[in-house]
DNA sequence: GATTACCTTACGACCGTTCGGAAGGTGGCT
DNA sequence: AGCCACCTTCCGAACGGTCGTAAGGTAATC
């Protein structure tokens, strides 16, 4: 269908060159129409925008969710270093990813506060999901360490290492990711052990 | 003098818009003159965007190197809560850190070459003088942290906390600034008491 | 007299958007 | 079966507007 397709393509060119700087005519190109057969699917360039916004969002929500399900069994720190390593991986593959995260840092000035509301739609999810995470497994956490807080630190340590991933060199990324990740996990948990 | 004001204004304009957001005829008419005087100072929008951005990394670099130089007596912890507290601090008001962010993170195609060595060079920056920092207080570091890991961590935790300043809700950075602050202390140092 | 800073005028390219119509498919009616 | 009305999808042509850019002229400064 021409209308998914539309969306697809649209979601990788904004993703690649931001609102302003994607094109219809390109996207038309790409999709194998000609620009002016767009507005038999959508009203205009903000509507295709803003419609690929809501899907994008949806989409990222439904993935966190799902993972999280899925791990149900895996211990907390197992969980906790498999989500950051496929989440990250995720970024190479999935234009999704790379869409929504371009478009709720800057998103166009006239659609700010739409977009903004979507994104923290994200975030307040990604906070609930992971602090219930947390309390499940709050024998494991230091004293002075509530669930809220282990989650706020992991989610602000999981963005740090997302702008690594935008600025693209997967050495530096390699390397954050697993000192921060061991700086984090000594930071919170009760463990006496070491590694 | 206009050659300065065109680059001041450029900034904001780039800042807030993005490399096709702005454009030529509102940052001349912001500055007083007409579009087409600009090509007396800068022989293209190109030109006058990497100039910008070349412009932005000295002066971002030298901030950190002044600010790190200027604390030479306090103790690490103190130098490590007042960096993250005034850089955070300085997004608000400095244009000149909203520019280097966005032109970073996502710089148009054609000048990304450019760009991502400028913010390289910026980044290299950050991590020796942090990993400097933390080689000087190396006694205060548990036994299995080295003074690069703390470094990293500290600037993928200060990467993150940026993430929530593009997002734009205070209250949110408040406290993720403060939880995730409390969870690096604890990872990194041998303190033994709390607080 | 040369240089600098700014202006006016104008250009072509591309932008998003609109309109009218061609083509094809679908379903109902006789 | 044949006809008709309707709807969807697409395209050609064209719109007004803005973009970055060029050339040439005019004052002021050194």
């Amino acid at each position: 269908m021409t209308y998914d397709q539309l969306k697809q393509t649209a979601l990788i060119q904004f993703a690649q060159l931001g609102f302003e700087g994607a094109s219809l005519s390109v996207i038309a190109n790409e999709v194998g129409i000609k620009k002016q057969s767009i507005y038999t699917h959508f009203k205009s360039k903000d509507d295709l925008y803003i419609q690929t916004f809501h899907d994008a969002t949806d989409y990222e929500i439904d993935f966190v969710k799902q993972f999280i399900e899925d791990q149900g069994s895996l211990k907390l720190r197992e969980v906790l270093s498999k989500f950051l390593t496929e989440y990250l991986e995720r970024f190479e593959k999935n234009n999704n990813m790379k869409f929504f995260m371009r478009t709720s840092f800057y998103p166009p000035v006239k659609h700010e506060e739409v977009i903004k509301m979507g994104s923290n739609k994200f975030v307040d999810r990604l906070e609930s999901l992971f602090t219930a995470l947390f309390e499940q497994n709050s024998d494991l956490l230091k004293a002075n360490i509530t669930p809220e807080t282990a989650a706020l630190a992991f989610l602000t340590m999981l963005d740090g290492l997302l702008v690594e991933l935008i600025y693209g060199i997967p050495e530096r990324l390699q390397k954050r990711s697993k000192q921060s990740w061991s700086v984090f996990w000594r930071g919170i948990s009760n463990e006496s052990g070491e590694l």
